[in-house]
RNA sequence: CGGGAGAUGGCAGAGCGGUUGAAUGCACUGGUCUUGAAAACCAGCGAGGGUCACACCUCCGGGAGUUCGAAUCUCCCUCUCCCGGCCA
């Protein structure tokens, strides 16, 4: 969530920093007015809730001296019905402000570039040469089929499009990678959770993806309950509505999920293969921290799976996303993108995002810093996408005959 | 899914419809005492908004209602616990 009071008094600078996430700025307009207007008529609301408060208090010392009290009665009706008013201003307001607010996106950190899609993302660094083959280099779902890791026709069958079998050493690599991950991560200090892949409604509102994006997610029927687009969301939830201690943080997490999207809006795109998938597991980290360390534990976070990549011998590049390309609730995020030599591109397999206070505010996690209670930063990325690295290991690790080789780290795991 | 009990501050646990945002205990923070610690004693100690700071407003699971006044009364919802059914 917006932090209104900000927008408030620094309405030029922020809804010029907004411009880069293309916010109507009528909107922003309309919300700084809607915010004015409502703090004048919460002040007039409150005078008449004193009001009321200090006379009806007075009840008991007129019972005790047997006093009259029926003109204080009638005086209180009549400012009960004007609270009434007055409430009904209020909420309404309220409602307006709220609604408003939870539609628009967090403000771009000043490292990020302008731009419009992802053709304005800027390349931060290569690591690792991407392999060179001897012969043609095959896309990832021929050397699935041809090995038996995949089976796209019967995810199809069971439940629809964009569903994937994965099976004999597909299925072990998969598992194996998991199992590297969280060791890999925990050895850097994040602790391992396992949570619910369903979330309420308030768990989905606290993290952004709720109520803007409804249409993205998968809804249980008859139930106020939605299966999770990613770890992020329970993992970052787990504080809502908490106030943490100044020396718990920062608190750094990994967790494994299954991930579930709808990917409305993605027709058409990455149709053939396993890139794209209503359900694909994740290896995830999250990070609460103190605003003054997001910055250190952000770069953590990207070295951490940066490094992961690496120690797969997997070629990928750090890229910055520009303001167009930047997800609703970060206010700053590097991809990671891995080399996939089938198609001779670059694609992304991490995202990791830093979203200041954006969340916190929204879900309500605090820190106690000294006697003030503040808001804490949270952040997010990919560890990996477990189906993404499995793409990129058969795609650079395959050989002339079609076999895929197992990357040395990942032996003891199989 | 059926039957019963309950939901109050970090935890435990009081609370007659009237100066109760809430007794008490524990925990926590500061102080006195002590060589130091413990104990003892004194003081402070929920959240959000508002204010330069006060004042003031809101919040006793959530929502609606009765009332001049609700933690206390009524209705709806949610959740938790116990018993039974089902089940990895």
């Amino acid at each position: 969530m917006l932090d209104i009071k900000l927008l408030q008094n620094n309405f030029e600078e922020i809804s010029t920093k907004l411009r880069k996430k293309r916010v109507d700025e009528t909107l922003l307009e309309e919300l700084k007015e809607i915010s004015i207007e409502l703090k004048e008529r919460k002040k007039i609301l409150e005078e008449l809730q004193a009001e009321q408060n200090k006379k009806s208090k007075m009840f008991g010392v007129y019972a005790k001296e047997g006093k009259d009290i029926n003109e204080l009665k009638a005086e209180l009706s009549k400012n009960k019905e004007e609270i009434a008013k007055a409430n009904e201003i209020v909420k309404e307001l309220e409602d307006k402000l709220t609604k408003i607010a939870s539609t628009i996106p967090n403000i771009p950190d000043e490292s990020v570039p302008d731009g419009e899609d992802e053709e304005d993302n800027i390349e931060l660094e290569k690591i690792l040469t991407p392999p060179s083959f001897d012969f043609t280099p095959k896309e990832h779902w021929d050397l699935a089929e041809s090995n038996g890791w995949l089976d796209f026709k019967r995810g199809v069958k069971l439940s629809k499009s964009r569903f994937t079998v994965i099976r004999h050493d597909g299925a072990k690599l998969a598992r194996a990678l998991i199992n590297y991950m969280i060791k890999f991560n925990e050895d850097r200090g994040f602790k391992e959770v396992m949570v619910p892949y369903i979330a309420n409604r308030e768990t989905l509102v606290g993290t952004g993806q709720l109520p803007k994006f409804e249409d993205d997610l998968f809804k249980i029927e008859d139930e106020d309950l939605f299966l999770i687009p990613t770890a992020e969301v329970p993992l970052t939830n787990l504080f809502n509505d908490e106030i943490l201690s100044q020396d718990e943080l920062p608190i750094k997490l990994t967790s494994y999920t299954e991930c579930f999207r709808k990917e409305a809006g993605s027709a058409g795109r990455d149709t053939r293969g396993m890139i794209r998938q209503h359900q694909f597991s994740k290896v995830e980290l999250v990070a609460i921290s103190e605003p003054k360390d997001s910055e250190k534990v952000f770069n953590e976070m990207v070295d951490c799976a940066s490094d992961l990549l690496k120690s797969l011998g997997l070629a990928h590049r750090k890229v910055l996303l520009c303001g167009g390309d930047l997800g609703f609730s970060a206010a700053k995020t590097i991809d990671l993108e891995v080399w996939l030599p089938g198609q001779g591109k670059y694609r992304e397999i991490s995202s990791i995002s830093n979203t200041f206070d954006f969340q916190a505010r929204r879900a309500k996690i605090r820190y106690k810093d000294g006697k003030k209670n503040r808001l804490v930063h949270t952040l997010n990325g990919s560890s990996l996408a477990v189906g993404r690295c499995m793409i990129a290991i058969m795609e650079n690790y395959q050989q002339r005959d079609g076999s895929i080789k197992i990357p040395k780290v990942l032996e003891p795991y199989m």
